[in-house]
DNA sequence: GTCCAGGAGTGAT
DNA sequence: ATCACTCATGGA
């Protein structure tokens, strides 16, 4: 993560790391946040309520931004291995490798990319994703000022930067402002998300195709339930999928 | 082989 | 604004 290789073992409440200093592993895991707080604002039913003793400790981390905005970019469509492969194949390839790691290698920066043509990029395995990604590395990389300006930009200004990007949409730039962008209030909506909502909290979101408007909707929806910790919410229900969805 | 995955772009109505 | 179609890949 961002140019380290950081282990990390937890027993009780004791958590031992290496690789990185303590002020790194605060900062990443977000250690600074009172979570017992957070998961008091979000705690409002039964439902969240069994989500949060099905995966009470987890964090939002807090990861870079540009390593977040590829992940999802190949994230779309698929499922969770097949993004590990991806995200490790660009890793191996174009990343620097962590030094005393062997084999391990740095998510790339954007500069690493910059060479990475289409067909590199779909050796990678990104699939269809490939030019999607091209044109949007290209597109960070055209304005100097990007990976240090939307930080600094407003949920809603950064989201509408994030949209620009092609491959890029409404799901995918939800993540990255909850996981990069530290907005806490982003409400990610994916197929189990969906699910979830649709099932348990009885949103109008019939099956077929999640059009924008049926999109805008269920994000409506958690942001309003949740409040300011809403991307909380979204991913202690993700993290309980297997429990909330089963039969 | 078929189906589903942390969706999004394009082009026709 | 809202369909219908298409897009690689991997795991079950």
């Amino acid at each position: 993560m961002d140019g380290r290789c950081v282990r990390l073992r937890q027993d009780g409440s004791l958590l031992h790391y290496s690789g990185a200093d303590e002020s790194f592993v605060r900062h990443y895991l977000a250690l600074d946040l009172d979570l017992d707080r957070v998961l008091a604002a979000i705690d409002r039913d039964p439902v969240m309520g069994a989500a949060i003793s099905c995966c009470r400790g987890l964090r939002v981390v807090r990861q870079p931004l540009f390593e977040c905005l590829l992940s999802y970019l190949c994230a779309t469509n698929t499922n969770i291995p097949a993004v590990r492969h991806r995200v490790e194949a660009l890793a191996s390839r174009y990343g620097e490798p962590v030094t005393g790691e062997g084999e391990i290698h740095a998510f790339p920066s954007s500069n690493a990319l910059l060479g990475a043509t289409e067909d590199d990029l779909r050796a990678c395995r990104l699939g269809y994703r490939a030019r999607f990604a091209r044109t949007a590395i290209a597109t960070v990389l055209a304005d100097a000022e990007w990976e240090t300006a939307v930080p600094l930009l407003s949920h809603d200004e950064a989201r509408a930067r994030l949209l620009d990007l092609p491959g890029i949409g409404p799901k995918a730039a939800d993540c990255v402002l909850l996981y990069a962008l530290g907005h806490l209030d982003a409400f990610p909506i994916d197929v189990w998300i969906r699910r979830i909502l649709a099932r348990h909290y009885r949103v109008e979101l019939e099956d077929g195709p999640l059009s924008p408007s049926l999109y805008e909707a269920a994000r409506a929806f958690g942001r309003d339930r949740f409040g300011p910790y809403a991307g909380y919410a979204q991913v202690y229900l993700y993290g309980a999928r297997a429990l909330l969805c089963r039969a």
